[in-house]
DNA sequence: GCCAATCATCGATAG
DNA sequence: GATGATTGGC
């Protein structure tokens, strides 16, 4: 391997002495590359692979991370432990569940079947019932999450972000108190569960924490700026045995402040460790001047200045472009000629992305780039593990591994006509506390659902036998819903295809639990979306979340408009707003060299209302005029030109403005 | 008491 | 477009 091709800064951190060490990335400074060279470099002064943890945000980031150090070194590398936290706690919790009174055997429920049991428990304590309007599950859920990831009280949650139910910190609690019983008697943990009882475990249990950083030599945190209380908590205990922990970040690109991330974590990092190393990269290897001047300036206009300044070693290159459209039609014309122009200049489609504040945005392009034919693969928003009848095949397969997983029956069981909520809970809850957990499906004799309960019974008595054969039982399981489907959705057809992925997915799984607690926290892949020959022709559409870490020749954002970017829920919020300036700060950032924002004058905003034209991100950047050129689309003449300037006062005219 | 159908309201980002 | 509150039927 060779160090030549690193500057000075990236090779302090690569060979770092042991110990904590902070590293201090900004946007395109060869973060991932140093990494991946501190790996590498590891293992070549004799670390074991299997010594090391590499927690990253996504499956993705860790996956590409582990490819390049194989390129390095080898094979071996694969033998890196690495992953999101989540995934890392799911593991670890396997091992030790006994040790906190959990079934090893248990089972992790993704968002929605959170959300449905926390709506049960809200039922049931009877805080739905009239008088005044409760939250809604989703709501309740995320204060409890909230509550935990930010070591906060309920009532202090209500009182910062939830004022409206300041008054029900009691309703909250309890319901917060039921939940929790019921996931532990049920064998369940939600994604904050794996986080808190990871933490608990290393905190509480020294045996534990011995055994499990002593297997921790070397502990590498990526995205540390996107960490909560609870994450950073678990990356310093679990590398308590040598104190190697060495974490990667750019507080300015802080922007899951709304799961619970604090970019205190990183800030007051160094406090944690007397002795600690910090290692600052400055140099920006992606992007062009231009791009980093308005990044630059972007970061200047939050109010917490983080007095970065990003420096080019690629030099100059054009200006970023402002392109003012009338609506989202407008804009979906104008990008996708855009890419065509681009592709037609030289730069493939597979070089471009399509950034946007909120999965939806992108809605009314996609359809154009149907028409167009322009192939695209979208990250972020609504993932194929979340569709409906996905998750009803996967409560299928949950019940053959787990009979007493109460959420799957009240799912399954909601599909049947006459069959209510009610019911489904009761029967679930029966079925999951009986010494046998069986359907019963006998005693509903007269009722309209017995004959397809009894249908149901029979055929999880068949497959439970398959039990051990992941692939087999999910092509059982799925022959069997594929018939039910159409009396469950009236597109049942569009859906059908999709269940062709679970069992490939199976395939990668040694055992159903296995296979399903793997689904659950790293959604599956969507094994029919249409690949065309070559990803060379694929475009990347992403939300701004999504796109983290990653970089393109050319970078187009959507919907700089109040209500669109920045979210209308921020606006009236100067620390949300401060985010929404950070997501800005990321999506510039991504950039190689073309970048163009797309700036709508008319945006059909979801959420609070009184949102008006223009974009307060964009507003205050002093200098703009200097940073940007700015545009206008002409759908008439299908091109961008500064020609058509009185299109905007028609208009106007038009709508009576 | 429970279920299905109807109307009103609120809506993001992710593991 | 989903969730929740309401209504009307068994």
């Amino acid at each position: 391997m060779s160090l030549d091709e690193l500057n000075e800064a990236q090779r302090a951190a690569v060979q770092s002495r042991d110990g904590a060490h902070l590293v201090v990335a900004g946007a395109g400074t060869g973060k991932t590359r140093t990494l991946v060279h501190r790996v590498a470099w590891l293992i070549e002064q004799g670390v074991a692979p299997g010594q090391i943890v590499l927690l990253t945000f996504t499956r993705r980031a860790a996956e590409e991370m582990l490819d390049r150090v194989a390129a390095q070194v080898g094979p071996e590398a694969r033998a890196v432990r690495g992953g999101t936290f989540h995934a890392f706690a799911l593991g670890a919790l396997r091992r030790f569940a006994d040790t906190l009174g959990w079934t090893p055997s248990f089972t992790v429920m993704d968002r929605e079947d959170a959300e449905d049991m926390v709506g049960l428990v809200r039922s049931e304590l009877g805080y739905a019932e009239g008088k005044q309007k409760f939250a809604r599950k989703g709501t309740v859920l995320d204060v409890l999450s909230r509550s935990v990831n930010t070591h906060k009280t309920i009532q202090e949650v209500l009182s910062d972000q939830y004022p409206q139910y300041g008054a029900f910190a009691d309703a909250f609690e309890a319901i917060g108190r039921r939940y929790a019983e019921r996931k532990q008697a049920h064998g369940v943990m939600d994604y904050d569960d794996l986080l808190v009882l990871l933490a608990t475990l290393l905190r509480d249990h020294p045996e534990a924490r011995r055994k499990l950083s002593s297997e921790a030599h070397h502990v590498l945190v990526d995205e540390f700026q996107d960490t909560n209380r609870l994450q950073a908590e678990i990356a310093v205990l679990l590398s308590s045995a040598h104190g190697n922990l060495m974490v990667v970040g750019d507080e300015a690109q802080s922007i899951y402040g709304f799961r619970g991330a604090s970019v205190r974590n990183i800030l007051d990092f160094p406090k944690l460790f007397p002795d600690i190393q910090i290692t600052k990269l400055e140099e920006n290897y992606r992007s062009t001047q231009p791009v980093l001047d308005l990044a630059n300036a972007v970061l200047d206009s939050a109010r917490e200045g983080f007095h970065k300044r990003l420096r080019a070693v690629r030099g100059e290159g054009p200006l970023p472009r402002i392109v003012d459209v009338i609506d989202e039609h407008d804009q979906a014309d104008a990008v996708v000629k855009r890419i065509l122009a681009l592709r037609a200049a030289g730069v493939p489609v597979s070089k471009q992305a399509v950034l946007f504040r909120s999965a939806y945005h992108s809605f009314l392009l996609e359809t154009r780039l149907v028409e167009e034919e322009i192939a695209f693969k979208k990250f972020g928003g609504m993932r194929f593990g979340e569709a409906a009848h996905i998750k009803d095949a996967l409560a299928l397969v949950r019940l053959v591994a787990n009979p007493r997983d109460a959420m799957a029956w009240f799912r399954v069981l909601g599909w049947f006509e006459g069959l209510g909520e009610k019911t489904a809970q009761k029967i679930g809850d029966a079925i999951a506390n009986a010494d046998d957990p069986v359907l019963d499906a006998a005693q509903f004799k007269g009722r309209k659902y017995h004959a397809a309960l009894l249908d149901l019974a029979n055929q999880l008595d068949s497959w439970a036998p398959l039990v051990m054969e992941p692939v087999s039982c999910v092509e059982a399981v799925v022959a069997w819903y594929r018939e039910r489907m159409p009396s469950i959705y009236d597109d049942a057809k569009r859906r059908l295809k999709d269940l062709d992925a679970l069992p490939l997915v199976a395939e990668r799984h040694q055992s159903i639990e296995s296979f399903l607690s793997t689904v659950a926290i790293d959604p599956i892949e969507d094994a029919n979306a249409d690949r065309p020959e070559g990803d060379d022709e694929i475009l990347t559409l992403s939300t701004i979340h999504s796109s983290k870490g990653l970089e393109w020749e050319a970078v187009h954002l959507l919907q700089l408009a109040d209500g669109g970017f920045p979210s209308a829920w921020s606006l009236d919020d100067d620390s949300a707003m401060e985010e929404e300036i950070r997501l800005l700060y990321v999506a510039v950032t991504r950039a190689r060299r073309e970048l163009w924002l797309t700036r709508p004058h008319f945006v059909r905003t979801r959420g609070p209302t009184g949102v008006g034209p223009g974009c307060s991100l964009l507003e205050p950047i002093e200098h703009l005029d200097d940073l940007v050129e700015f545009l206008r689309h002409d759908p008439e003449a299908g091109a961008d030109s500064a020609a058509s300037e009185d299109l905007f006062r028609r208009l106007r005219s038009f709508l009576d403005m």
